[in-house]
DNA sequence: CTACAACCGGACCGAGCGGTCAGGTTGATA
DNA sequence: TATCAACCTGACCGCTCGGTCCGGTTGTAG
């Protein structure tokens, strides 16, 4: 996707090793989250050092082209239960969908804490993801099927705790993920219950004084 | 607590150095995570690298002091919790109480990371919290006020997850969890949901193949 | 007051990190 | 096939970290 932005065409070799590079790293920071070196990445790969820094300027570059695809791939995969029968089972797909990506690849989940500051081309894909989710969110609300005082971006952070819950114990039990998000759905679609805490809104309400949040 | 574990007394200086470490690391750790290194707490603390080291023989066992207390004035609070006349409230106010003791102290969290395997001190003090949750979790589900299939680890679980779930927008939004904390306790209350999916058990059933747990 | 063990400080060590660069190698072009 | 820019490599740099160690200091017992 992001691969053919490159100003000019790369030798046979060099697209070779670049995509060779992108899915290797893909693939170790999958499993042990960011921290890998990049010299253990280039080892992987067979590759020497030098060439990683070659396509990449440096090591965030590279994460960041790896977890804007997976969120990416996710938005897609959003937009595309946008056309379900049932938005609020839809709703609940996509995060199913999310908790799967987190747990088959540390690096999402770990980029996600850098949603409040962080590089901007990460920054821009949540954009885009709590897009998404907004409105996939709004659907269900219109349906009935969920708390009317739920955002798009309450779904993707909360997506992100029942995957953090269970995190601890992936190791051993890997399914428990399930567990804790249907505690968390139950949550959202409990429409008897109280209103939720107040500090939910996207953008802040002029009146109230902290509540508010950056971006819109 | 663990401070007159000591096998001889020590000298005033020495044991006015180590509280003031102690108190030092606890509020550096809180604000900026474990990831502090031990020159910067030395230099907090007025004293020299070597002084840290020769109070404890390495970092993770000064984490591990620190993260101990934290655990265990948690749980003590939920044992005083255990004479509450609502067992479903006073359930609620220890969660409280747990997403509390993680926004105020960053390394209490990051140490929940190695529940399953890490420090034996804080394992030990995870499995006292983790009893301290199944007696409220029990009273709470004799009340009939939560489903019966939860537990007390699942508590805990959760109890991070609302944290997490929050984290990426604590700096702009510091009680968004207890948004997320509602989304969960509704999720527990609803007596009336489906069962929640099966790796729960704490041990496992014999007739189940993987959805068991370590310990006990 | 003396003497000594306990204690303190910070220079020092080795390991590992992200990132750079000179020099050898190779794929495209004509 | 000859040429050369693009490419690759791994030694190297500067930095930070956890942890060690020894020479100087200080509390305290007798």
């Amino acid at each position: 996707m992001t691969a053919e932005t490159q100003p000019r065409r790369l030798r046979a070799d060099a697209a070779r090793n670049r995509r060779l590079l992108l899915d290797t790293a893909a693939a170790t920071f999958a499993e042990y989250g960011t921290e890998v070196s990049i010299a253990e990445i280039a080892r992987r790969a067979g590759l020497g050092k030098g060439t990683v820094f070659r396509h990449f300027a440096n090591k965030d570059e590279l994460i960041a082209a790896i977890v804007c695809d997976q969120l990416d791939r996710l938005s897609a995969a959003g937009t595309a239960l946008l056309d379900a029968v049932d938005p609020t089972s839809a709703l609940l797909e996509f995060m199913t969908l999310g908790v799967e990506v987190q747990s088959r690849d540390r690096s999402v989940c770990e980029a996600g804490v850098s949603i409040g500051v962080g590089d901007p081309g990460i920054q821009a894909a949540t954009d885009r993801l709590f897009g998404t989710a907004e409105a996939l969110t709004e659907r269900a609300r219109r349906q009935g099927g969920i708390r009317d005082d739920v955002t798009g971006q309450d779904v993707i952070l909360l997506l992100r705790g029942a995957y953090q819950a269970a995190a601890p114990l992936a190791r051993t039990v890997p399914e428990l993920w399930r567990r804790y998000l249907a505690v968390i759905a139950d949550g959202l679609l409990s429409t008897t219950a109280a209103p939720l805490p107040r500090p939910a809104s996207t953008r802040p309400r002029p009146t109230d004084r902290n509540d508010g949040m950056p971006h819109g």
